[in-house]
DNA sequence: TCAGACTTGTGAACGGTGTTCACCGTAAAC
DNA sequence: GTTTACGGTGAACACCGTTCACAAGTCTGA
């Protein structure tokens, strides 16, 4: 009866202890202003920097897991963010992890920039099966799926799409969860991807300041982004009411 | 009669001339894929790393000069793009310029993160005399006022705007030629930023990879964006003609 | 129980980085 | 012709990522 991995034993438990310690210690290092490096990480470990080497094979591997624990915690914000409204009001939650995004990114601008602004994952991620699992793409995804289950706006047919496109949406490489997507509505992740296009840049360009900084600190163009998107995702008829919320979370 | 510095000393021009080598080097580096670092930059000319601080004080220094005479040289291939076309004809120039922005990032990576993902040069540039003269903010800003004039399309009052923005607008801090902008017309200076904030989103998301590679290679979230912005240039009338331009234009 | 294998950490070393500092010729300035 | 300032050097410091031989400790299996 060598039916093992069922239950971790104490070495796995152990590895997996020290990896969430790295990420941690990590994640302190980064929210003192300080540089995310193996020997730094290993000092405030109480270990010699070679010591890492026996979890991550390389520099870039170590940010790529802390890249990654960090898009999910923050995530975890954003969830947070869109319980602040009722289930039944997926336009509101959309707006509410929208406008939290943008807070964490202006507010960790290191962390986003890591995450978001990092030269993507080569395909080569350690620890792939965690990326089958909550990351911000999945969370904003099924967010805006909510979104049109509930107003039904207008989203392409894959026939009047692109051929690359077309083809791209049969079978997405990046984290979607087919299953949540409804049958036949496969143009949705085109719109989806335009959305997410929008609000990645605007808030790139504000954390990285490309901007005059009193409108950066007005929130105005996020704020103009969100109107320009609001009637593409079916939200034209309480248009008022959910400009207000905007406004009312931009100021918190 | 020691009325000096109308003509340049021997001693600046010499001191002028090591400036554009120090640049020269540092672009072959990032050309060649190498790091850009001080001590590449003072080995490859012959001399050692502190040699260096007698032009620059620091490594952000390096950086934020060799980003501005990159963003130069880039627009001047910009300004190259638009004569392909006839002058009067803005809404082709200004597509043709988008275009080889997108096309010069996506094929310049690590010099469009230089320049545009950099955190931006924090007011102590140095060398700020030339942060005057042409960059690509002051171009596209150019550009799109010319589509203006010729277009006439609305824009917001600055009474409409959030004051904020309208107090932002009055004096700008960025790269944009007041004299260019017609008189009582400030509200097209918040139509630009709109319009860059999306440009800068766009490529930046594909630059940095966040996105389907085979909808990057396509250019399909390229188009998407700039087909959403035609109508708000007043590009309505010419859609057909100008949309043919962009396809033939990402194509090539 | 005991030997062997495997895991995890160490210390030393290598080559790289930015940065400082004392020093020193040479070229310009008076 | 003397003085000053500029531009360059070499050595050093403190970091960085990375490798490697080695030493413990722990788990495994006969």
């Amino acid at each position: 009866m060598s039916e093992a991995s069922v239950q971790p034993t104490r070495r796995e438990r152990q590895r997996e202890a020290t990896y969430a310690e790295i990420v941690q210690v990590s994640r302190d290092l980064l929210a003192e202003g300080a540089e995310l490096s193996l020997r730094a990480v290993a000092g405030r470990m109480g270990v010699t920097a070679p010591a890492l080497y026996r979890y991550v094979a390389n520099y870039q591997e170590l940010v790529d897991l802390v890249a990654f624990e960090i898009d999910k915690a923050a995530t975890e914000g954003f969830r947070a963010a869109t319980e602040t409204q009722p289930e039944d009001d997926p336009a509101a939650r959309l707006l509410c992890a929208s406008v939290a995004f943008r807070r964490w990114a202006l507010g960790s601008p290191r962390e986003f920039s890591l995450v978001f602004a990092n030269p993507v994952a080569d395909g080569a991620c350690v620890r792939r099966d965690l990326l089958t699992s909550a990351t911000s793409g999945h969370f904003f995804n099924a967010l805006l799926i909510r979104v049109w289950e509930h107003h039904r706006f207008p989203h392409p047919e894959l026939s009047e799409l692109d051929p690359a496109v077309a083809q791209a949406l049969e079978d997405p490489l990046y984290p979607i969860d087919l299953a949540l997507v409804p049958e036949g509505h496969r143009g949705l992740l085109w719109v989806f991807m335009n959305a997410w296009a929008a609000l990645y840049g605007v808030v790139t360009l504000e954390v990285f300041g490309h901007l005059d900084p009193r409108i950066i600190e007005s929130g105005a163009i996020f704020a103009a982004m969100v109107h320009e998107w609001m009637p593409r995702l079916g939200m034209d008829a309480e248009q008022e009411r959910l400009r207000a919320l905007l406004a009312s979370e931009l100021a918190r």
